[in-house]
DNA sequence: GAAAGAAGTGAACCACCGTTCATAGCTTCC
DNA sequence: GGAAGCTATGAACGGTGGTTCACTTCTTTC
């Protein structure tokens, strides 16, 4: 054998690999999926077209990537949130609130993740990740009902009201364009958290 | 002057333009924006391709048609509902109801006109329709409110979860694939509708 | 330094799809 | 019946964008 993959060499490739995913994530998250062509993302990245197919066996392939990296450290956040310490209704708000804070600050990203038109394979990727979002804030609920903090329900329809209407408020800023309060938007939203999930009047 | 067109002849090309839109509406509710190709609504009109054009300036024309047809019965339909009779609350909940049922017993059109990937001019009109939709459900909270049925709040974001949870649900049905128990369903919709409105609890 | 092999390149390839256009077929009017 | 005008057709066109591939460039090994 006359070559042998160097320890330097393999980790020029994967730092390589992890700018091109660093670089297409911001790409999508400005221009959006349908907008982030192979020729746009490696522009982004200073390489070649064809380089792009060095790293990964498709655009899909690629595009799942960027995707499950995004929404993967968003589950992480939220998971975090509401296993922490406080009661379950605390939890719930801050958890809200936090989702909610992080989609706003980077609404671009937000938006690709949660709503953005994007081909089969990342519809895919997103119906699971959308999953694992309920199924966190349903946990949390039914840890609130069973200890008696909240009235019966089913906790799977709250949790997708909560992700539900955080998406919506995306997708659609209703205050007009400006930001006019984030701050205010994120008190309406956890107030409606807990009155979604029947926590008592404060 | 040797050719004009006679009453039989306009309502033979209505007709055959209303043909088309319906048929396009069902190639949209069952395959979705992405695969309804201009070949396949043609095919299944029964026209060649090249007749869409004699109908429509464009493709995007044709589906904003057929986007505005569907969506705009959806607003009327829920409008004489929430403007109906009844107290605010009673009305806000038959309004899910039946928001949800329409939905649900036409699952492929709600997908296609709440969350399918659609080209721009699509995603425009849905993002007007959506608000609609909004300013309806806000509308009857907003008079709840002032009836003193209802705590105060951000009746826009209440609005705005209850679009979105039933986006949400159907999306991604939670109950498994099957319609285990569509009643069941929409009793916890409405449900949870009311505890999002902030109602006294029954 | 030279051979061997991998990564990088970008122009060309190819499939797909909306759109057009020359042509054929119909309808209207005299 | 025939001229004029409209509608219907479907093959051909053109743009787009993912993918490939012959070639260049760089790295490793001896």
């Amino acid at each position: 054998m006359a070559y042998r993959k160097t320890p330097a060499e393999i980790h020029r490739l994967t730092a390589a690999r992890e700018h091109l995913v660093g670089c297409a994530t911001r790409v999508v998250a400005e221009v959006g999926w349908s907008q982030a062509s192979v020729t746009a993302v490696a522009d982004a990245a200073g390489i070649a077209a064809g380089s792009v197919y060095q790293h990964f066996p498709s655009k899909a392939a690629l595009a799942v990537e960027v995707f499950r990296r995004a929404a993967g450290r968003e589950v992480e956040v939220l998971g975090e949130v509401l296993h922490g310490p406080g009661d379950p209704v605390e939890r719930l708000a801050r958890g809200v609130e936090v989702f909610a804070r992080r989609a706003l600050e980077n609404r671009g990203l937000a938006h690709a993740l949660l709503a953005a038109p994007a081909e089969p394979a990342v519809g895919a990727e997103r119906l699971a990740f959308r999953r694992r979002y309920r199924a966190l804030f349903a946990e949390v609920v039914h840890e609130g009902v069973a200890t008696g903090a909240l009235p019966a329900q089913n906790g799977e329809i709250t949790a997708a009201a909560l992700t539900g209407a955080i998406g919506e408020v995306l997708v659609d800023p209703l205050g007009g364009p400006g930001d006019a309060d984030t701050d205010a938007l994120l008190a309406d939203l956890t107030a409606l958290a807990l009155r979604c999930a029947g926590a008592p009047r404060s």
